[in-house]
DNA sequence: TCCCCTCGAGTTCA
DNA sequence: CTCGAGGGGA
């Protein structure tokens, strides 16, 4: 009897293995030949019952699961053939809130961005949060030439031919149009078309969708574009990327523009004075919620002004001047089976439920995350108990609360570890803190794992196709145990035995992909090498920060030994960058104190070459320059103040110091001022100031965030 | 010294 | 996404 009749649990190990490559492989063909060449050889059902075999294997191998398996290539590589691009102007997020507080926070918050007074109210567009698909459209002299989606906000597909079937998207613009025009808005389904929709493919014996939702984006992910003209999919406007000229002064305005270019903008969309009318319209939106075609999931704020929307800006990829106000999360019942206990990075410990699955929000849940040992304590969450979860934000679940009416009599209370789970080593909570570490350091192989995979992750030297499981097998079977092994691992590989090409889960071509995706990551700019270092308290921001500081690899790296060392003026040069305090030089004299790390960066220069970073908004008169804002500024919010600097390339710091090149002295300044008539810093009025940042900028708009020169880039 | 805001480090599931 | 802690303004 061949291996392939056996069922998967009466599988050797060695079987299992061996027929997993070759449903691999044959899966992979099928694919090649159904979507590349529209050619398929084998029936749908055939293909199906393929995967369900590679699935029950899996399933019961979870060891073998490797990076080729076609449930991971499907994840990684939507490959069916959409061209990626670039968004010239980010897909931001939004912010999100969940109580009317929160709402009136947010109101606050922009008034005194703005420095309006008490009584000013703030108009705002608020408009129901459709639950569909985020998309952008590229319109050149009127026609309709790219349409993309969201992707990670930065980087999205193109699938210009679905969206083309659409009817709610024009293909040529009414009157008279903008010679460039990016519209932004959501592509959904409603319900009664998803319902339609399912009855039907339940018919045809097809499998059906979880929810409109999804529904709408495996409708559009289609590589027949028939396919989507046959889905009932539809699309509201909502706002706009890349323009060629103003759409109008306001949001409201611009909308009412959108719907007359042959748009259309959501019918409930209102214009409310102030925060007040916008928390009365979200109440009205919610009980009518049933009754809208369409899913939503709260309601989204916009300041109407959009001299203000420029003014308030973006935090991170969150805008400031934008507001997703949520309503409540479903919440469902289930029990806790276990905790578990999780090793960090660095070190943390964190306990974690293992629940019986329950599906919330569409989803199935079987996990969440418990914080930490005070957060068990508090909400007193057992093992046995039966718990409320909801999914925080719709995505992360959360323990809500205990049903301690449903609490069995051996429901077992969490012990608390006090050693590592892995390494035996000692647990300890330091003193003021909430996370208990273990104290095994980079013996402990969680936290060596842990490090290596932070180092090649997306933030760091994003390394592709080295995911948790192939690092710990590197780790495992001694090929990675630092950072720089990862450099040597294909000179290493030439002459090894087993070579890489014949470990498990391993062909010849996915080791040649790796070497490659090394290969490439071997120039790397300074803040991203620092990032990948992992030093506590010194994640993406920081890392930054230090970059655009030190400028070289060696000029941090012997600014940052000089601090190990105890030298004081080292000291007070990184205390002086905005942003460091006396945690995060203790974290970096820590690490730099410790040989192993010396080490480890030594093996890293041999092998990579750390770019220099670069001076941000180069060209202008204030790039590089260090500012000190202090007293009250008349003319703008010091927030405003500080983003404007920071955009044309200046630093802006909290104290005065030697390194300071200008002190903007506001009314009612202190002891800053002193200070810099004392170390003899240039100083000027707000005035004087904005004067200078003018000439700066030299009439053009502000440099606009990193990203793509030129048009959309095509990469894949 | 206190409070607010931002950042870091943790985590889920598709 | 959330919690905790650091940094910096008031």
């Amino acid at each position: 009897m061949t291996a392939e009749r056996t069922a998967p649990e009466r599988l050797t190990e060695d079987q299992a293995a061996a027929e997993l490559a070759r449903l691999a492989a044959a899966i992979a063909r099928h694919d090649r030949l159904y979507h590349q060449e529209d050619a398929p050889e084998i029936s749908d059902a055939a293909y199906d019952a393929l995967r369900r075999r590679n699935d029950a294997i899996e399933a019961r191998f979870p060891q073998l699961v490797c990076a080729d398996s076609p449930n991971r290539r499907i994840g990684a590589a939507p490959a069916s053939g959409f061209a990626k691009v670039t968004h010239r102007v980010p897909m931001l997020s939004l912010d999100n809130a969940f109580e009317d507080a929160d709402v009136q926070a947010f109101d606050q918050r922009v008034r005194r961005f703005l420095g309006l007074g008490a009584d000013e109210p703030v108009p705002l567009v608020a408009e129901p949060k459709i639950d569909g698909l985020a998309i952008a459209l590229h319109y050149e002299d009127g026609r309709f030439v790219l349409g993309a989606t969201r992707g990670d906000g930065t980087t999205g597909e193109d699938v210009t031919r679905n969206l083309a079937t659409l009817r709610s998207i024009p293909a040529r613009l009414k009157g008279r149009t903008p010679a460039r025009l990016e519209v932004r808005g959501e592509v959904y389904m409603e319900r009664a078309d998803f319902l339609a929709l399912n009855r039907a493919r339940e018919a045809a014996d097809e499998p059906v969708f979880a929810n409109p939702r999804n529904s709408a984006a495996g409708s559009l992910r289609q590589k027949d574009m028939a396919v989507t003209a046959s889905r009932p999919l539809r699309f509201f406007a909502y706002g706009w990327g890349d323009l060629a000229e103003d759409l109008g002064p306001t949001q409201w305005a611009c909308l009412d523009r959108l719907d007359a270019l042959g748009f259309t903008t959501n019918p409930e969309r209102k214009l409310c004075a102030g925060v007040d009318e916008a928390l009365g319209l979200w109440r009205a939106i919610e009980a009518k919620r049933a009754s809208l075609p369409y899913d939503i999931d709260g309601v989204v704020y916009k300041v109407d002004r959009l001299d203000w929307q420029a003014r308030l800006g973006s935090v991170g990829r969150v805008p400031r001047w934008a507001l997703a106000h949520k309503f409540s999360a479903e919440t469902a019942r289930t029990t806790v089976e276990d905790i578990v206990v999780q090793v960090g990075r660095t070190g943390a410990l964190t306990p974690v439920a293992n629940l019986a699955p329950v599906t919330v929000g569409g989803v199935v849940v079987s996990r969440a995350t418990l914080h930490n040992e005070d957060e068990i304590q508090r909400k007193d969450i057992r093992v046995g108990d039966t718990v409320v979860i909801q999914r925080a934000g719709d995505v992360i679940p959360q323990v809500l609360a205990v049903d301690l009416d449903q609490r069995p009599k051996d429901a077992r209370p969490f012990d608390v570890p006090t050693a590592c789970p892995v390494c035996g080593s000692a647990a300890v909570r330091e003193d003021g803190e909430a996370v208990r570490r273990c104290t095994g350091g980079l013996t402990c192989p969680a936290q060596a794992v842990e490090r290596l995979r932070h180092f090649v992750g997306r933030d760091a030297f994003d390394i592709e196709g080295l995911g948790e499981k192939q690092i710990a097998a590197f780790f495992e079977a001694g090929l990675v145990r630092a950072p720089a092994d990862l450099f040597r691992l294909e000179a290493r590989d030439a002459t090894a035995e087993p070579r890489l090409a014949e470990r498990e889960g391993w062909g010849t071509v996915s080791a040649a992909n790796l070497f490659h995706a090394i290969a490439e990551r071997r120039r790397v700019p300074l803040a991203r090498f620092i990032h990948a270092l992992g030093v506590r308290r010194v994640g993406e921001g920081m890392a930054r920060v230090l970059a655009r500081r030190y400028r070289t690899f060696a000029a941090w790296r012997s600014a940052m030994d000089a601090v190990a060392r105890g030298d004081a003026d080292a000291r007070a040069d990184l205390l002086a960058i905005d942003k460091v305090g006396d945690a995060v030089a203790d974290a970096l004299a820590a690490f730099f104190a410790e040989p192993h790390n010396e080490r480890t960066l030594d093996a890293l220069a041999a092998e990579v070459t750390v770019e220099d970073a670069e001076e941000r908004a180069a060209g202008t008169t204030l790039a590089g320059k260090t500012v000190v804002f202090t007293g009250t500024l008349e003319r703008m919010t010091r927030d405003e103040a500080k983003a404007r600097a920071e955009a044309l390339g200046a630093t802006v710091a909290g104290s005065v110091s030697r390194k300071t090149d200008f002190v903007v002295v506001g009314s009612d300044a202190g002891s800053k001022a002193a200070k810099a008539r004392e170390l003899g810093v240039t100083t000027m009025t707000e005035d004087e100031w904005l004067a200078l940042a003018e000439a700066a900028l030299g009439g053009r708009p502000p440099p606009a965030g990193r990203g793509g020169r030129g048009k959309w880039r095509g990469t894949s």
